[in-house]
DNA sequence: AAAATAAACGAACGATCGTGCTATTGTCAA
DNA sequence: TTGACAATAGCACGATCGTTCGTTTATTTT
């Protein structure tokens, strides 16, 4: 592992953190190159233009999550085990981030989406691509007879997306420490819903369209 | 109404424009006062300071959602027609406010929620007000008989927030069209897990805890 | 109409923004 | 160990940031 590459990873580290806090438009090239120790010239040249700098911070976020949050899950049994742990994590993500700030992620989603370009278009990828991984947890869960069949799972994902953002509402904004409860009966709500009727834990039966 | 006033209320009118589309760190005073035609100085005195500014159009992104979205629905009778009144209401809020880019409360929600100071307090304080809104409108509900009784209606608060925010990233960030319509059906499974078995339309038996 | 007050302007400030240069330092292979 | 090259620093640039000040122009009141 060269020099450049080294010092490249550290500062996209030291990005993501600034941009958990200040977001995307906060991230400037000054302020990055004081808290990496380098000088802005020296940081510049690892990426040619701040866009570039932003795209790779978008893409070094996209990859911490999937570290923390996607790539433990895939060991589970598919299904509802692994969509549980999958949701579970994703909870705990939100709430406490491997960042002094929020999901840049779901931060950098409400501040570009009315501004076309390349930052947009990485974005708005990063938030397609877990959608579908979503989409394909609750397809396996149905695979599996956990979920009932019939169920759509686009609306599925939709759902869990809405839970995650009210979560950050709550935790982050709101800062009540209850909000994790909110989440949890939320998602459990949403999972009896979607469970097959033999299954049902609650006893309800289920709405299909 | 003095010609400070009429003044003021315009440059706030432009400025929630230009935060819709650019967010809070993206509303510069050159830029704002290029677009009012008036000059840098003359703007400013009109706030003396740029935090205050920005509160100042917080607020006004408040009134201006009262005025669309929850206004209207208070001539509605209470419990379930008001809350879908306002439902509905709000989604075209979110598909197109009466601005060029999204609900600037949302995109501040998340663009504050790590930064404590007078900015944070008044989102935060925005989104306690609308969630005790739909938190009432639920207990309406409940009280007229639409909805269950021992319906959680913080909890319900909780996932049409949820519903909202998905809906932004939805339409907005991903710009699929059929995004309403997951909207639409999110909310509706809402309600209908929310009714008191007696109006079940859907046949369906309902969680109570 | 004159006096008093409010509103807006123009110019300047120090700071920081992103971005070019050139020079210097450091790293790695021959 | 030297030579090639990558990595970083230093400096400067035009632009824009929020803010202050004194002046000038509108508006309102007397």
């Amino acid at each position: 592992m060269s020099k450049g590459v080294r010092t490249r990873a550290a500062i996209l580290g030291e990005a993501l953190s600034l941009m958990s806090t200040d977001g995307l438009s906060g991230l400037t090239i000054g302020l990055l190159a004081e808290r990496t120790g380098l000088s802005k010239s020296g940081l510049f040249a690892h990426f040619g233009s701040k866009e570039q700098l932003q795209v790779a911070v978008l893409q070094e976020a996209q990859a911490c999550f999937t570290t923390h949050v996607i790539r433990p899950v895939l060991d589970l049994p598919r299904g509802l085990p692994r969509l549980e742990a999958f949701a579970e994590g994703w909870w705990a993500w939100n709430r406490s981030p491997p960042f002094p700030g929020g999901c840049p992620i779901q931060a950098a989603s409400l501040e570009l989406d009315d501004r076309p370009g390349p930052l947009r278009d990485e974005i708005a990828g990063a938030q397609r691509r877990l959608r579908a991984f979503i989409r394909q947890g609750a397809a396996m869960a149905v695979a599996a007879g956990h979920f009932r069949p019939g169920l759509d799972c686009t609306l599925f994902a939709f759902q869990m997306v809405g839970i995650a953002f009210a979560q950050t509402m709550t935790c982050r904004l709101l800062g009540e420490p209850e909000g994790l409860d909110f989440v949890r009966r939320a998602w459990r709500v949403q999972v009896d819903g979607a469970l097959g009727t033999s299954q049902n834990q609650t006893g309800e039966m289920n709405h299909v369209e």
